[in-house]
DNA sequence: TGGTTAAATATACAAAAGTACACCAAATCT
DNA sequence: AGATTTGGTGTACTTTTGTATATTTAACCA
């Protein structure tokens, strides 16, 4: 969806969000030339249709007319955090990668209690529900490579991320379901752990 | 400080705390006249001048260069949604009531699907797992006197506010625990419904 | 090596933007 | 009644602003 940016498209775009951060509006072009210490408008015009053709921004011809749509830049909000939600993952990429980002939502700031990164799952199936974790359910995951035993993990096994518990006993690590229908599973091939679940947000039929 | 403002430059700061909320930017003076019929830019100059001198709105002198600084009219945050926790309900007042009000938290937007008035109620008790409610888990509330059969709802019996199934079933109706060590509760006395569950988050050990 | 892409420059131009001045009209206040 | 305040009109600037074209430079890649 949206694409890599350049060096300078990132730095342009963050002068964007910091100046509209401190003066409440967007530069035009020429100021941004300034503080760049750029010669020529123009220079400026083609960064930012690029942002605008990558998604990051949106323009309106005239001046001042720009809005930051992408999450990564918005002006900071302090209840409300932002993280991408994982789609299907893409064999290959990490799993935090663009590639693998289906959106952005919005989670309270309340679920994020350490740094690091974090991002969101909806669950597949119903193998946790004994932990109250259902399908549909939206969990929050901090973005970490390792964990304690009966932590609620998200492990990515080959191309298949999935939500289990994890535990380690007599040596052996193994993934538990908390459905008495599953059995517990010992990863054979390639697979790691991806992040701990932080928390769950669950939206019902209203 | 801030003197009174006239009806309109009341609906002048209006239309631009409301464009700004829309577009992302403010408008120039002569979108402002177009939109309010007025013929002359200067008239708008002047209202804006007014308005930086009532210190409700900064200007510098360049194209959309306004900036709001009056609390009443800063945009509203738009991902974000504040509801009332409710704590220990005191006797006599309706669950809404200030007094009930334990504090505000900070909720996804996206949960808030149908008008009206939301509220949030920590979990007491392990009455609900089998619907993935449990303990300490924050349900969100649409505030409503009535409900479907088989809906989840919070009913306010006595001074006892609990988070039940409604069952309504061959003229009977009864709140229905998720959790088989609980039994069906008719009410006796008086009891209300005060709305439909219609999420939930979860937040855990980290 | 040659070709592509990212980045910047120089110059030009029409439209848009804020500002200024003189004047008008209605309502309000003393 | 006269003065003041609020709101508006018309025209006329000067700058700013976004955009266009043509050209140059450096980095990267196969």
């Amino acid at each position: 969806m949206s694409k890599l940016l350049t060096d300078r498209q990132k730095e342009i775009l963050e002068i964007i969000a910091g100046h509209i951060k401190e003066k409440s509006y967007a530069p035009t072009y020429q100021e941004l030339a300034n503080i760049l210490n750029i010669k020529s408008k123009y220079a400026i015009l083609k960064h930012i249709d690029s942002l605008v053709a990558k998604g990051y921004l949106e323009k309106d011809s005239s001046a001042r007319a720009l809005r930051i749509i992408h999450p990564d830049y918005l002006p900071a909000d302090n209840n409300n955090y932002d993280v991408p939600l994982i789609g299907r993952v893409a064999a290959g990429y990490p799993i935090l990668a663009q590639e693998n980002v289906e959106r952005y939502v919005s989670i309270p700031r309340a679920m994020i209690k350490a740094e690091g990164r974090y991002f969101a799952l909806k669950v597949r199936g119903d193998s946790m529900i004994n932990a109250g974790i259902f399908e549909d359910d939206l969990v929050i995951v901090r973005s970490v490579n390792s964990a304690y035993s009966k932590e609620i993990i998200v492990a990515l096994i080959e191309d298949d991320v999935t939500v289990k518990r994890l535990i380690k006993k007599d040596g052996a690590t193994y993934l538990q379901a908390e459905n008495p229908a599953y059995s517990d599973i010992y990863p054979a091939g390639e697979w790691s752990i991806q992040g701990k679940v932080v928390g769950l947000i669950r939206e019902m039929a209203n």
